[in-house]
DNA sequence: GTCTATAGCTGGATAGAC
DNA sequence: GTCTATCCAGCTATAGAC
């Protein structure tokens, strides 16, 4: 049951207990249990149906673009959707990180997987940006750059409950490109 | 007593009870509710605790330096230096937004005063180092790059337990100073 | 496989002796 | 003001009927 993804983005996965979820899914304690052993197993399945919606979403707002440099633009405009529709949820694995103990190793390498393919993403977006353009050396940097803005922007709007973070971190994108 | 404080930071807000606080602090459970209501009043103190000792940390060690320049890189070092002494525990402020519920508004916005003062200090080194250069037009959103380079920095090296994305932000900063 | 009932514990908070 | 004893609600998880 994904009714369980929604109460922990909203309310952290620490604040939302299995009574809860079993309510408001209209299921019994034992179904639960038997699809999933503990409720740490449901973060994990929490965490891995985030990731998939999220590398998809990318992909398919990327598909509808050619131009390399409006796509790496269009990352930063679904983030700034992502935080109208969530009402400034921010990122969900962030959270998460947050919140979970740090001998949760699983976890921490989880989410650490799907920081890291955002961050491949981009730099598959700069080379192909760049593919004609070898002069431009250091393609990682600036890899590296688009990314920490996009991390750093998401937590600072969510924060703030303002999308302005998020609009300068496109503007500088945009500038840098 | 702050033995809450290196409790809550290291454990999360959630994640610590009463319990374990008046057991490691060695006092009883009616003193700690003398001194403090409610569980939430340790937070507010939590809070403002760290942003004493925060913004005391960076006014101590720019008072040292003369280049506003290398002011602006020490704060990064500062940055790396806590990562390091925190075993990754990143950015506390950040931490508690992520597990706090939204509705405590008296949270976010204590929080949210908190990031704003550290943007304004990035703000007021580049005022301080252009100030003989007037040509230098945006300012500000020099300084929230700066601002927003930092947050994301701290947040993915703290994911990744890796100082390589603060040290990239670090040589981000200084290639666009 | 899905249900109810309940175990076993720990959370935050209060009462009242001293 | 500091202590101990205790309340009650909530948690995760299990047992066992159907």
């Amino acid at each position: 049951m994904e009714v369980a993804s929604r109460l922990f983005y909203k309310q952290g996965y620490n604040s939302t207990g299995i009574n809860q979820i079993i309510e408001e899914a209209g299921i019994a304690r034992g179904s639960l249990y038997n699809h999933f052993p503990s409720k740490r197993d449901l973060l994990t399945a929490y965490i891995q149906a985030m990731e998939e919606s999220s590398v998809a979403e990318w992909d398919e707002v990327i598909a509808g673009i050619k131009d390399p440099r409006k796509k790496i633009l269009a990352i930063y405009d679904i983030c700034i959707d992502r935080q109208i529709r969530s009402d400034f949820g921010g990122c969900p694995f962030i959270k998460v990180g947050s919140e979970i103990p740090c001998e949760d190793v699983g976890a921490f390498e989880m989410i650490n997987k799907q920081k890291n393919a955002d961050k491949s993403y981009f730099e598959k977006l700069i080379k192909e940006l760049y593919l004609t353009n070898a002069e431009y050396a250091d393609k990682e940097l600036l890899a590296a750059t688009l990314f920490l803005l996009m991390e750093g922007a998401m937590v600072t709007s969510t924060i703030a409950k303002d999308l302005q973070p998020l609009r300068n971190a496109r503007k500088i994108a945009e500038t840098l490109l």
